[in-house]
DNA sequence: TGTACATCAGTGAACGCGCGTTCACTGATGTAC
DNA sequence: TGTACATCAGTGAACGCGCGTTCACTGATGTAC
């Protein structure tokens, strides 16, 4: 029916599509921008997806695919808990840095109306992973605990992208938040 | 050149404007949709607006400027500190529940390709108030704190929205963030 | 080896659509004399 | 009180524009005999 996901065409449009959501708001990244940037022609790109939305979905996960890919390999063989999360959150850090100035993917792409579902669902397994590790360290509400942690981590990668750098004490607040968690201290015991 | 920022048919569009941010995304916040739900023409936009970016501007102004007055009411005379973070968070927080499902107004208007240098302005200056406070609370890096804090603020004022009332155990994380500064700790006198 | 046909990624002109914006006009209200 | 004019919010048809999507077609490559 239509190529396989490895078809260069089809790479060359979601790697044109990082190029320019460096750059560009996803709301900016039209069909004809993308075509331009990757020099071919306009029905080709619906050769390989079917529609703009399908195609902000794959850009996404092309990108997050990559991150995942050296998170896992980071944390291979930890034990849910406070080092594994720590080490996740370095490994994610570090691979936006790596990647630049991906904001739209970053930010926007929660918010982008075809791809909000999408995004949302892979924000459900980093909710879950960190949750797992945060349940692991006796936190009490480790599912709600996760969502903002979540956010604060995508919050330090946009400043870091920003300033362009690892900003250490920034991470030293995230790593501070991960050792405030009171439910080891006996006194509330209801 | 323009009638008065208090004239009844631009409030008109503006309250509109408020009740369709409720259900749509920024981007579908077209001028027809406005006008329509305003009962007035098209031309009539374009005589209290200057354009649509404008429009979203004062929109954002709509919304934060009545949570900003509630937030000052409540923390009125309070020294920097942390009593005054936490209960202008807690104004901020129930402020955001009453409005409802303002989603667009919370995260995607800091995405929005033309509201986005006002929303950054305007964040600016809750960082400066929240790090003012951390810094009378002996934080090492009151500004990145408080970035992060704002950005944790922000994502339980969607959480509470998505579930349509307060979160206790949501805010309790928030104090406990708050709670965790270890500048107090003397063991670290470089 | 030569011929006929099938497959399929790629092409680009053409389409309809909703958008933001313009502008000549209306009609109610206020002001001058 | 009556007349003439100025002001100005409001109107809505019309505009050009870029968009996403379609589709009949091309041409290279693979396959059958």
């Amino acid at each position: 029916m239509s190529p396989p996901s490895d078809h260069p065409t089809r790479t060359a449009l979601l790697d044109a599509g990082l190029r320019l959501a460096a750059t560009l708001p996803l709301s900016r990244l039209s069909v004809n921008r993308i075509v331009q940037a990757a020099g071919v022609a306009k029905g080709t790109f619906y050769v390989h997806f079917l529609d703009r939305d399908s195609y902000l979905v794959a850009l996404h996960a092309h990108f997050h695919t990559a991150l995942n890919t050296t998170i896992d390999q980071t944390v291979e063989g930890l034990p849910p808990g406070r080092q594994n999360l720590q080490y996740g959150t370095i490994a994610y850090l570090d691979g936006c840095l790596q990647q630049r100035p991906l904001k739209a993917l970053l930010v926007e792409a929660r918010v982008a109306p075809g791809v909000a579902t999408a995004v949302q669902q892979r924000n459900q397994l980093y909710y879950a992973t960190v949750a797992a590790d945060l349940a692991a360290m006796d936190w009490p509400q480790p599912l709600l605990a996760a969502r903002l942690y979540v956010t604060m981590v995508a919050e330090a990668a946009l400043i870091e992208m920003e300033q362009g750098q690892v900003v250490t004490a920034l991470r030293d607040i995230l790593w501070q938040f991960l050792d405030s968690q009171p439910g080891k201290r006996p006194d509330k015991a209801d």
